[in-house]
DNA sequence: CTTGACATGAGACGCAAGTCTCATTAGTGT
DNA sequence: ACACTAATGAGACTTGCGTCTCATGTCAAG
């Protein structure tokens, strides 16, 4: 047999299978609820064994479910022809951004922590699962672009950090597990927060003059 | 039948039962690994049917066992003869012990949080059901007491809130798998994020008398 | 074309979660 | 003391997850 060889048609055949996999899970993920691998493989058109043979488990399988373009970057918040300047209302709307898609895709966030914190617990035992990805400190950094000159190196650190823990997809596990708050109300509060933190670290560098 | 009555033996009985319960859930958390309901039945020595009857769900007993006594609550942080009258000195001094707490206990909170997270994204069943215990928010109304009176209800209300992402287990997995910031880093972070929201507060109520 | 490796389908099986019913024990009020 | 009711135990039952085996159709190399 040829050693190295491009996509044969098998190769081709497993790759269907795995995408077929993963899209019919978005597709009943998007319709709500959370299904079963019965469900998931029988909108792929395949059989629940074959599906456990490409996933471990539902989870796995669930977790990867296609969540990318779902969360906007950068460019889609602060595009070419934006020209504010002030910091607190840029991070106000990055806040904002983030914030709908974090309520928007909640169920599939959900899972993705709750995978996160498994393997964090018990020690990486699977290599195949996606790892946790940082998408939030790209639009914090974008936003706070125009006064990054007004901060020291370690004030603006401190910033962004502060910043990171108000806009993830965490503190709407805190609104509504631990404090039970709506997400308007989630908003107003999420908003409020960055905007200060925003307003008393310039104050900070000011008074340091 | 009285219709006030005082506790009786079966009150006391469902209080031993419960806390029977809890205790064991603990023991066998302690010990390692994720007991099933049967385990912890037997551990504490009651039937399967009498643990359901008490907690819907394994998870739910779960989330609610090892907390008890481990996260400190609002007496052992400001005893009796306390007098500090600093919200932002209390509500960082009410920082330090949760995050002491959260970093000591850490593989714990993760595993609850973790159950507490793959229960919400399942069900949706159950909405009366109170996800996670809140004991940030006895803390952070100790800490907020002394201003308490400066502020309007509604700002008080969003400082609470916005206290109540910074000051729980989520920041630190923020803190540590989006940002990959050590403990000593993180509690600075919080330590200026906290103080900064209470000056913020306080001076939002000052400008509008 | 033939042979073996491979992807799949079908379904049985064990296991644990959660629900439900019925019987038993023990407090509760009269 | 008596009837009543609440707390519990025991166990059957359902459902979904994950594993395993076997049969079938198909691709690939000689």
């Amino acid at each position: 047999m040829p050693a190295n060889r491009a996509a044969t048609r098998r190769d081709n055949q497993r790759h269907r299978t795995r995408k077929d996999l993963l899209e019919a899970a978005a597709r009943l993920l998007q319709r709500g609820g959370v299904p079963g691998m019965d469900e998931v493989a029988a909108e792929a058109m395949v059989s629940r064994a074959t599906a456990y043979r490409y996933f471990p488990s539902v989870e796995a399988l669930l977790v990867e479910a296609p969540l990318d373009g779902l969360i906007p970057g950068p460019e889609r918040v602060f595009p070419a022809d934006d020209e504010s300047t002030d910091p607190a209302e840029r991070i106000d709307r990055a806040e904002a951004a983030l914030h709908d898609a974090c309520y928007r895709y909640e169920a599939q966030l959900r899972r993705m922590l709750a995978a996160s914190l498994a393997r964090t617990a018990k020690g990486s035992r699977r290599d195949g699962v996606p790892v946790r990805q940082n998408r939030r400190t790209l639009l914090i950094e974008a936003a706070l672009a125009p006064a990054r000159r007004r901060l020291s190196k370690s004030a603006y650190a401190r910033l962004c950090a502060a910043l990171a823990i108000v806009l993830g997809a965490e503190s709407m596990i805190v609104f509504r597990d631990v404090l039970g708050l709506d997400e308007r109300t989630a908003r107003k509060v999420k908003s409020w927060a960055v905007r200060s933190l925003v307003a008393a670290a310039l104050k900070d560098s000011d008074k340091r003059r």
